[in-house]
DNA sequence: CTAGCACGGTTCGGTGAATGAACTAACATG
DNA sequence: CATGTTAGTTCATTCACCGAACCGTGCTAG
């Protein structure tokens, strides 16, 4: 496997969850969830993964816990991916591993910013609410789009939604416009 | 790439840092630094990597600038790697998916504990230390073994240290006993 | 002086995963 | 009936990982 399964005997926490989570493209399918994204069109068209590593990987998650495959609409026949909670605690490396990338590899400023929605902090990068002074659930975040943010590259719906303020979990809207 | 490289025009933080740190092993070898591992015959013997991916990969790092590679002795010539600033600051993410790990592969619990060192308590899921209130930087943090460490996997040097406690980016011991 | 050894690599052939393009299948729309 | 949408699978090619063997430097034992 490219980046994969058995890292054997490692004893690690952190080894373990490479097992899970490590193997190209499988964070960003779970980030792809925490925005929103939920069917499997828009996960190709977001990421430009290819349709056989993106069926993959959608069912070692569903395997794994960490997603959910639910049926919403019967005909045709059409499933959608929610994040299970084990998933959604993932909320917590996923920003603080976004966030070191906008503090040290972005040229720009952060790309996006989130915000605690109850009282509309930014969020600090240990994702704790600075004015609250709670631990925040991805379900009272927000995403805005930062100063580094592009607008030239992609042009996706799903792309094209995140150029907006968007309730973290919340479905990506079918069509703009 | 296994996992790679190139997630090209993604305008996305997660993805920048997947550039950096998604390959195959390279999140194991941080967190190796982390806990003091410093010298290529250490990173190998711990991992069980192979010497052609190691190799690869220090240099990718150093090139990242993650790592930093200094003559620690002439003769014979002899190198090892540090963790630059930057390196050190993906404690956090480094953290926060190992405790996820802990918290939902783990069946007999935790692996290792951190332990803030200036107060002694020991780290939530956050890495905010409860009784201080304050974010703690890796060089303040000590690891101890946690109830889900097996003694009977790894018997390498740096296994060994790791059973014991030990201060985050202190050097490995030379030889035991 | 020479033989062996430790360390830190590089080289090489085989394997398996990722990739992009083409194909399938179910169903809706016009 | 022809076309389009969605969610896949299949297939050939490419590329990274893997383990084993090899290389070069300098130390050490005899």
């Amino acid at each position: 496997m490219a980046l994969g399964k058995n890292y054997d005997g490692q004893d690690c926490a952190l080894a373990s969850a490479l097992e899970v989570i490590g193997e190209r493209w499988t964070l960003l399918v779970i980030r792809d969830a925490m925005y929103g994204v939920r069917r499997f069109g828009d996960f190709q068209a977001h990421l430009d993964i290819p349709r056989a590593v993106l069926s993959q990987r959608l069912a070692a998650l569903v395997e794994a816990g960490l997603l959910e495959r639910r049926r919403y609409q019967d005909a045709p026949p059409r499933d959608e991916y929610l994040l299970t909670p084990v998933g959604r605690e993932l909320w917590q490396p996923v920003l603080a591993l976004g966030q070191w990338s906008d503090r040290h590899l972005a040229a720009n400023g952060p790309r996006r910013v989130f915000h605690h929605v109850p009282c509309g902090t930014r969020l600090d990068p240990l994702s704790v609410c600075c004015t609250c002074g709670r631990s925040v659930p991805i379900e009272e975040v927000e995403v805005r789009p930062g100063p580094g943010l592009g607008t030239d590259t992609r042009q996706d719906q799903v792309s094209l939604a995140l150029r907006t303020p968007h309730r973290m979990l919340a479905p990506i809207p079918d069509k703009i416009g």
